[in-house]
DNA sequence: AGCCAGTCTCGGA
DNA sequence: TCCGAGACTGGCT
């Protein structure tokens, strides 16, 4: 089962894909990315309309720079054991707060993999809601970002996170 | 084997 | 103090 379903809101129109398990990708916007074959557009499972509102609110709030209270379910297994700790780490970086690529890397254990951990945020599918852009390098300088660093330094702002002092 | 969204060290402004 | 180059890193394709 495979949904993909519009989010419009002050960033532009995000892009949302759900399978059986939950939210699976958040594409960003101007990012056409290979959509995964729709279903029937007429005919969205309740669930995936109940998951999709989760998700809405949660990305409007993030966007507005303010926790959001509820996430939808998260479908990570596409990623490896690593990537879903990474991952998993990164839901716990409250925001408005940075942390380091390192500092990612002995939370889930393994110390010194902060290269591995720069892979990992890359490979993150559900940019905004896994808040990759909160990981910055260990001099907190901005680092890198796939979505382009534009958008790191935009996501920060809007949270209130100052770079560099 | 080759790629990195890192980090540390050291040398020269 | 502030870069830039080089060496080393760990996990992914």
């Amino acid at each position: 089962m495979n949904c993909s379903l519009p989010i419009s809101t002050s960033e532009g129109r995000f892009v949302a894909h759900y399978s059986s398990q939950g939210l699976v990708q958040l594409d960003f916007p101007g990012d056409h990315r290979p959509a995964p074959a729709r279903e029937s557009n007429d005919e969205i499972p309740a669930q995936v309309r109940s998951w999709h509102d989760l998700t809405t609110t949660s990305l409007k709030t993030s966007l507005a720079g303010r926790p959001p209270k509820e996430l939808p379910p998260l479908d990570l297994s596409a990623g490896t054991i690593f990537q879903r700790q990474v991952w998993h780490a990164l839901l716990q970086i409250a925001a408005g707060k940075t942390r380091s690529y390192a500092d990612i890397a002995s939370r889930v254990g393994k110390p010194g993999a902060a290269r591995a951990v720069g892979g990992a945020c890359g490979a993150n599918p559900i940019p905004v809601l896994v808040p990759c852009h909160r990981v910055l390098a260990a001099n907190h300088r901005l680092g890198g970002f796939s979505g382009g660093l534009d958008w790191k330094r935009r996501l920060l702002a809007l949270e209130g996170v100052e770079l560099s002092g």
